[in-house]
DNA sequence: GCCAACGTTGGC
DNA sequence: GCCAACGTTGGC
């Protein structure tokens, strides 16, 4: 299994519109970036990952799990923005800022503390069983 | 609100 | 294929 960030304006699409969701689930639609569309390709079922409040919060709220693979992003006609489908798992019981990441030293290698414009991106083992301690969830 | 970083577009 | 111009994102 691997382990993903995905981040999100809270106004645009927040983490309780996504609990919302429930177990169905939701497209990840609207990803026009060829990086971070080629790690949607890349995910299977079953994936989990952070939900990051990007702007206002800046923290990563809960955890979610793939629960569909690559396929076409409905909101667009074009051919080359694919998606993949998460539904929420659980809600963070304390926020882990961006800040608290920032200085941590085991973090410091975070693609989000290194490329902090990419919005679905890669998170390594280490750095999802430190954050959801902090986070207060089981792994 | 500003600006740095980055990605995309299009002229050559 | 290069690069200038432009648009967008997101932290501060």
């Amino acid at each position: 299994m691997r382990y993903w960030l995905f981040k999100s304006e809270p106004d645009t699409w927040s983490w309780d519109q996504q609990v919302a969701k429930g177990a169905l689930g939701e497209e990840w639609d609207g990803i026009r970036n060829y990086q971070a569309r080629n790690f949607m390709r890349e995910m299977k079922l079953g994936d989990r990952g952070f939900f990051y409040h990007s702007q206002k919060d800046k923290a990563v709220v809960g955890t979610v799990e793939v629960c569909a693979e690559i396929h076409p992003d409905s909101t667009t006609d074009d051919p080359r923005w694919e998606c993949v489908d998460i539904r929420a798992l659980e809600p963070f019981a304390r926020p882990v800022t961006l800040q608290e990441i920032k200085e941590t030293e085991a973090l410091a290698e975070m693609v989000l503390v290194k490329n902090s414009r990419l919005s679905v991106q890669p998170v390594t083992e280490s750095e999802w069983r430190l954050i959801c301690e902090m986070g207060g969830v089981q792994t």
